[in-house]
RNA sequence: GCGACCGUAGCUCAGCUGGAUAGAGCGCUUGCCUCCGGAGCAAGAGGUCAUGGGUUCGAAUCCCGUCGGUCGUACCA
């Protein structure tokens, strides 16, 4: 948004209104008017009454009287306190798609504003494939690491892989007893399932123990499943594998290191599906044991106190007293976390660390940050959770244990599968050479355009019957104008259209024409509202716009059939930036666009 | 119990640093291919913004209460 009349509006109205000295770098931001009101931009005086002291109406009135006598300007109309305006075809255009790179090379933040920041995000445990409720973790991820990244900010994606413990050892355990022996290639089934198949195996035999165990022995019976774990043999012998596993015996760790390494390949098809990338992944067998010196260390400067009991806590006020070392001396999850954001923060020296990680989680985060501050981090203030919701089902939540969970690759071939299918029924008999390539952009794009529709925070539901769409508030639907926009200049280049630098802007004076630019004239605004947000949804609203705006144009405005070279070009030229636009966008969601679809 | 978040159209969701007549998509009804691609465009029906108070010139938005819902409140991760 860079309106030579609007840019100038601040100066003539502390002329206006000299006795109330607005500061010197006061500016003024215009909106897309309303549709329900006649106008392309909107002034919003009320935004004013504070700097001024003035009744909104009377500062608008000025703002009529300067914008009315504009030579950009159309019509300008006073409503209330809002100016509604109209500009002239050429000034719009000169303001914002005239130049080839205006929109997209603006500056979205100044270099003080940039930071190096460091997100972490997936961190899935290697006990089980991964499924829709990682997909929109990797999503949010990646989508704000990227956005992050093209607002202008140094961005290093980790992951954090939860690699060891007990719920590995269940997966081990069932794989010792029901494996035979079996690989991926034997089997022929994906890593990560064929561990997680051993998994639900365990979980299978475990209940049957716990069953048998409460008919043997009925005083038991009212005892949460959860606290007879120990009580059945093959919890005793996960336990053991657990303690062998930490002693470093060599079978155990073998093994580990064979099921784990099917999982990484698996999780490594599914992340390079979905596009999620990481400078490094950290895995918690390398780091698990971090953390306990630095509560030796605490405890000397007394910010931890030894509770009676042994165990190390921190008193952290409102939100509580943590224990951050067990009565045995053991670990709990804090101490980990303690130890790996001091070392993420030694190992890359960010500004800011970013966990991506579900809002369940909020609470331990809060009690995370408040206890390095206490140690004396001064970095400890500019860590954040970007806490998000999780994903429902119409029937319910996911659970594993019940089965209902919605596999992520199995989704991703759902989906590919549909855009495929909607692709065959729309070309015919012509059916395009790539089309598995223009599939999977297409079904992928969807789905993760999908997620990131929602704003972060909220808990979300998802229908596979309404979700699984590609018409209306959708991915294809963006993808779908610069698809129009590649054919549109195909057959231009067919017809041996030239393409320079001298376009009359003047000629587009259309409304269409006009809200197409002005709306496009936005994108920079958009980047640095959605960073500062962490909210990629800001972003995939306005690419809807943005394309809605595009169609309207397409609708109304032929490009190839105009009467006039000179228009045609214009019109031409003007698609062009929009693609660029739209492109960039998407891009920034990790969203990929095809050539045709 | 305490804390956090949520309650907007039949459904899924925007809007929430107070400002015009509360928006979108889906679904429903109806138009639009002699015209660059109909994964499109245009129009219609559909809302006491959970509820009761308060602050304000003005409240979906801010404050308090009530009712519903979710999550958290571990020497689990």
């Amino acid at each position: 948004m860079n309106f030579k009349c609007i840019q100038e509006l601040p100066a003539f109205l502390k002329s206006a209104f000299p006795q109330a000295e607005a500061p010197e770098d006061w500016s003024v931001t215009a909106e897309i008017c309303p549709q329900n009101m006649e106008g392309e931009l909107t002034v919003n005086c009320f935004r004013f009454a504070r700097i001024f002291r003035q009744a909104p109406d009377k500062i608008a009135a000025k703002a009529a009287e300067f914008l009315s006598g504009h030579d950009d300007v159309e019509k300008a109309e006073q409503i209330k306190a809002f100016v509604n305006l109209t500009l002239k075809g050429g000034a719009v255009h000169r303001d914002t798609v005239a130049e080839e790179n205006a929109i997209l090379a603006a500056p979205v933040m100044s270099d003080a504003e940039k930071r190096r920041i460091l997100i972490e995000y997936s961190a899935p445990n290697t006990n089980k494939p991964q499924h829709l409720g990682h997909v929109r973790n990797n999503t949010l991820g990646m989508s704000l690491a990227s956005l992050l990244a093209r607002a202008g900010h140094d961005v290093i994606p980790i992951n954090l892989v939860n690699d060891r413990g007990i719920h590995i050892c269940k997966s081990m355990i069932a794989y010792q007893r029901f494996g035979n022996d079996c690989t991926p290639e034997s089997t022929g089934i994906k890593g990560d399932h064929l561990v997680g198949n051993f998994y639900v195996k365990y979980n299978d035999a475990l209940k049957a123990q716990i069953t048998e165990l409460k008919a043997n022995k009925p005083e038991l019976a009212d005892k949460a499943d959860d606290e007879l774990f120990l009580e059945t043999e093959i919890g005793i012998a996960t336990q053991k594998m657990l303690q062998d596993w930490e002693a470093g015996e060599s079978e155990v760790r073998a093994l580990w290191k064979k099921m784990n390494s099917w999982v990484f390949a698996g999780f490594n098809e599914t992340y390079e599906r979905m596009g999620v990338k990481f400078n490094h992944t950290y895995l918690e067998s390398e780091t698990y044991l971090l953390g306990k010196d630095i509560i030796q260390t605490g405890l000397e400067k007394g910010v931890f106190f030894k509770r009676e009991d042994g165990a190390v806590c921190c008193d952290l006020g409102k939100i509580g007293v943590k224990v951050v070392l067990r009565s045995d001396g053991t670990s709990v999850y804090m101490t980990q976390d303690i130890g790996t954001t001091i070392k993420k923060f030694e190992d890359y020296k960010p500004d800011s660390q970013i966990w991506v990680v579900g809002d369940e989680q909020i609470f331990h985060f809060q009690q995370l940050f408040a206890i390095l501050k206490k140690l004396g981090f001064e970095w400890a203030d500019n860590l954040h959770h970007m806490a998000y919701g999780m994903v429902n089902l119409p029937t319910g939540k996911m659970k594993s244990r019940e089965g209902t969970v919605v596999d992520a690759d199995d989704l991703f071939d759902e989906m590919v599968e549909l855009a495929k299918n909607a692709t065959l029924e729309r070309c015919g008999d012509d059916v395009p050479a790539d089309i598995d390539e223009r599939s999977e952009i297409i079904g992928m794009g969807a789905l993760k355009f999908m997620l990131l529709k929602f704003n972060p925070k909220t808990t979300i539901m998802f229908d596979p019957q309404a979700s699984l769409k590609f018409e209306g508030d959708t991915g294809p639907y963006v993808q779908y104008a610069c698809a129009r926009i590649n054919s549109i200049a195909q057959k231009a280049e067919e017809r041996g259209m030239v393409f320079d630098s001298d376009v009359n802007w003047s000629l587009l004076s259309s409304t269409e024409e006009k809200m197409l630019a002005i709306t496009a004239s936005f994108y920079p605004q958009i980047i640095r509202e959605a960073a500062e947000k962490m909210d990629c949804s800001v972003l995939v609203s306005y690419l809807l716009d943005l394309a809605k705006a595009f169609n309207r144009f397409y609708r109304e405005c032929p490009v190839l059939s105009a009467d006039d070279e000179a228009l045609r070009k214009a019109r031409m030229t003007m698609c062009l930036r929009i693609k660029g636009i739209i492109g960039d966008g998407l891009k920034t969601l990790t969203i990929s666009v095809p050539q045709a679809m």
